[in-house]
DNA sequence: GTGAAAGCGCTAACAG
DNA sequence: CTGTTAGCGCTTTCAC
């Protein structure tokens, strides 16, 4: 401590922290800060903290940081933190519920400032329950929560015009002539993957086109998932009526959908067209450029640390985060 | 507290923690884990740490979370931290000295029990002496340190076999006929592209194939920094000496390069030969995918973590991560 | 303006 | 085996 080398005591914490009212001469202030970087004296937080009943520390709950989604979400997110003078804890989840509101506990069991959750939302009511209460006695505690993607009312939320975004998505390539689609989406454990899939149905519609059932194919937002989905809809198992269009409703997605099409030598996007959602970060220097929808991801992840951090505990605030449609090279008008 | 709530005092402390040798009658254990729960007791870790003096946290600083190299980097280490029952505390650094040293002493603050530095690792002498001082003071209040990538015989490592993977693809791409040669190296400020860039030098000497310096380019460890150095070796601006092959030290410069050739329709493996190094997750979906060298990237953030946090203070572990050569569609035979 | 003292929530000797 | 009693390192009233 300070307080030996100098001659003051506890005055140190005053001209430490700065966060008290009370004033201290700025002759003593500078000797206290000289003798304190002389000898290399660095604030015990976690003391701090217990003192101050408050951490300099937020929490930040995402599937999989080596995802690209997420990971640029991270970035934006721990960027924000780091900001606010704070440290971000990574936490992933896998999308597994039961790990998420593990995340939770431990993250209020840290103490953290505020929670950003990202890619939650699940459809089971009973583990979204779980986790409201969960959050519920984290805020009671005095933390704060925000979500990217809907939570409820009850969270700041930062919201992706994901239905909006897969409509327009569903109506470029209406335009561009197709009308024989295939969707492949996510997890029916995530809520996302439903509520783009909405956006596509109702482009659909408006246009008065078909979307069987069976062109409805549920895989994990991963590489291999959208691989293993493209390959069972080129694949030779019976129904055999390839769509001339494939909406991946996840980038990573798309890219397994078209490294599938590689391996069985399908040209894309003369014998199908490939499209993905999120624009993820390498999305231009796929094997085709591929057509995706933008999502200001990192911009995301910073607005979330934002509202979680600098909005009044009474208040909700959210923020709406543009979508864009960027068509690349993996589509092309139907040439069947 | 459960004190309150239950009849006894701090034995709650006992059955909640585990760590104390004295035992609590299975019966009365039951019960304030009951009435722990009942009441959704969640120990405050900050207090926890300050009467511990050892918090449950690591912290692990990287350049940029967000780029697959670390990305891949940080999820093996983070869970590697979990499993340890700890929470991880990541830091981006950019790549840049200062923000780093600002990182590891946020991390002291935070009483971190360990810190996995990843890629540090600086060519600047008074930077890294800095850091070293930094990570002494912080060694010398218990803390745990761990490098990915060489920092010197004083820490824990983790040590992809850069030079010898980079002699390796070189060694690859020699035997495909390849005489003339282009490197886009990384910053002079980072220690590894360095390394790297000395394996080829030590395979092209062994070959007695010259490496002119104008064939070195300098360029981040970006896509962009890649994109630049590909057009300006593409370009039209005097040398126009373009190479048979061309080496990108880094995956992420790679794609860079790759996007440059396509923006100026220079084919790829047909007018040059691109190779990259790190083996990014989607390496294999690009334009082309790319010849690279396989650094297993996860694994070793994990071993980081477990070195940092397993092996006793007085003895330093270190683990050697293999390499491999990858061959994909970037680099042919040379057609000149 | 600056010091003294109490206490944040928990753990860890100590007794009982 | 279980309760009592000190602190952990810091902030923060409260007097001086």
């Amino acid at each position: 401590m300070a307080r030996e080398a100098g001659v003051s005591l506890a005055t140190a914490s005053r001209v430490l922290n700065g966060s008290s009212i009370r004033k201290v001469s700025t002759a003593l202030a500078e000797h206290v800060r000289d003798t304190a970087d002389a000898l290399g004296y660095l604030p015990n937080a976690p003391a701090q903290a217990l003192a101050r009943a408050a951490t300099a520390t937020v929490g930040i709950l995402l599937h999989d940081v080596s995802d690209p989604y997420f990971a640029a979400l991270a970035r934006g997110a721990c960027d924000s933190v780091v900001a606010a003078g704070l440290m971000p804890l990574v936490v992933n989840t896998d999308g597994d519920p039961a790990t998420e509101l593990r995340g939770v506990r431990m993250l209020h069991a840290q103490r953290v400032q505020a929670i950003v959750l990202a890619g939650s939302g699940y459809t089971d009511a009973e583990a979204a329950v779980r986790l409201d209460v969960a959050l519920a006695e984290y805020r009671a505690d005095g933390g704060s929560v925000a979500a990217v993607t809907d939570h409820g009312p009850a969270y700041h939320t930062v919201r992706p015009a994901n239905r909006t975004g897969a409509a327009e998505l569903t109506r470029a390539l209406l335009a561009l002539g197709h009308r024989d689609f295939a969707v492949i989406t996510g997890p029916s454990r995530l809520r996302v993957p439903g509520e783009r899939l909405a956006g596509v149905r109702q482009a659909l519609a408006e246009a008065g086109v078909e979307l069987p059932e069976s062109a409805v194919l549920r895989s994990e937002f991963t590489r291999e998932g959208g691989r293993r989905a493209m390959a069972s809809l080129l694949g030779g198992d019976g129904g055999g009526r390839v769509p001339t269009a494939v909406l991946a409703l996840a980038d990573v997605c798309a890219v397994g959908a078209l490294a599938a099409c590689r391996e069985r030598g399908v040209r894309v996007p003369e014998d199908v067209s490939v499209a993905g959602f999120d624009d993820i970060p390498l999305a231009e220097d796929l094997s085709l450029p591929l057509s995706t929808v933008r999502i200001p991801l990192t911009l995301m992840g910073a607005e979330a640390v934002r509202l979680a951090l600098r909005t009044p505990a009474d208040t909700v605030g959210s923020f709406d985060a543009p979508v864009q449609v960027v068509l690349r090279s993996t589509t092309a008008a139907p040439r069947r």
